[in-house]
DNA sequence: TTCGGCATACCGGTTTACCGGTAGTTCGCG
DNA sequence: CGCGAACTACCGGTAAACCGGTATGCCGAA
């Protein structure tokens, strides 16, 4: 029996190359590409699906929200995720959405093949300079779930979407909101964060990995 | 015949997928992998090689710095630049670097093919929405090979504290100006890059270089 | 020497961010 | 049920950013 398989990527490129690599595995059965969130879950809703290798760093719908919405109306589906950075707060909030595997795209492409071997049998995989980065970091903070910002997931939402540079009133109109709520929104997340101003909200948004570091268009 | 290409990009993930999906057409060998810019030169000095698929985002020397060397030794190798983004800036100055083509990442993998046909006979290759990018600008600013949109050192030196989250009035104070000075060339700045708000001027010094983002440890 | 680039500085005006409140609804949890 | 958390929404006000323009002195290149 085949798997099915899902890839959730902005760029497009990235996406088809992939495709090439695991449509050699005879195993492997990439049934869609998504390239944001919003038409991943659209995919999931209307096909059978097995595994979603997703990127972390899109832009609109980032994969750490898109896992935990994906997850919330498919719970049986494994998630990988696939990213270029390997944060510790980024992978703790991804394993903490609920996926299972997390690999970076440095590694080479066998780690990406391990994980779907591991996340298929219901168990967590990560690629070895993500899992040394956690490791060392739990030597130190005993409590990361707990820990660090506690932003809601609108929250989140607001966050990514300012720090990819758009004012209250597009955000407003792109989740279909009043400009007044989106202005609690970032007052909150100010207030929560003791930051003061968007730059340091954009500077806060890419370390943590809310938002990618370059993002595509002009 | 076939044709001798290298791919040059930090993620091996990629380098792998890319080759994977590039080997399905006949007449292409990939010959070399490279992760970063002296990877590739010490490459390009071993074997004969007839196109060079270039990153532009690489740590360390970056993908235009790595062409500019490249194309020094060995002036008749085609190089097509691979980006994440679609920024004006890159495409001049990879252009001015040496390379033929320029495709970004968002773009279909029909593309890069589309460009490595075209660079093979010599002729210039921009996709899509880089050349649409290109020709808008080119509305406002007559003379692109100049690299006018290059920062003046003062330039730099404001847009650093802009994208450290200081006000016009603070960065006026540490430079012994006036504030209306700071704005001016904070719009300059704009002007020069084709950016509307300290959030892209923020998001443009991290990936730039001019502001680091601070890794805590990972 | 004339010209252009650079840095300096100010004018006026519009938009957005930032800060302080108040307050309604929904939803889950003890 | 009552309570808190989250999301929603508005009010008023100040500060800052953003967008035009104009202008001066300096300096190096044509």
């Amino acid at each position: 029996m085949k798997l099915n398989i899902v890839l959730a990527d902005d760029h497009q490129m990235f996406r088809h190359a992939l495709r090439a690599l695991l449509e050699k595995e005879p195993h492997l059965n990439i049934v869609a590409e998504a390239a944001d969130g919003e038409a991943l879950l659209r995919i999931i809703g209307e096909q059978a699906v097995d595994i979603v290798c997703i990127d972390i760093g899109m832009p609109g719908m980032n994969g750490i929200e898109a896992t935990r919405r994906l997850l919330a109306l498919r719970p049986e589906i494994r998630v990988i995720g696939l990213s270029a950075y390997s944060d510790r707060q980024f992978v703790i909030d991804l394993l903490n959405a609920g996926a299972l595997g997390y690999v970076t795209k440095a590694e080479a492409s066998e780690e990406l093949l391990r994980a779907i071997h591991h996340v298929q049998q219901g168990r967590t995989y990560l690629c070895p300079d993500v899992s040394g980065a956690v490791a060392s970091a739990l030597r130190f903070d005993t409590d990361l779930r707990a820990s660090s910002h506690t932003l809601t997931a609108r929250e989140r939402q607001v966050l990514q979407l300012i720090a990819e540079g758009h004012t209250s009133a597009r955000i407003a109109e792109r989740l279909h909101i009043a400009a007044s709520t989106v202005e609690v929104h970032r007052r909150n997340i100010m207030r929560k964060l003791g930051l003061h101003n968007v730059v340091e909200l954009t500077r806060y948004a890419i370390h943590s990995g809310i938002s990618p570091v370059v993002d595509d268009g002009a």
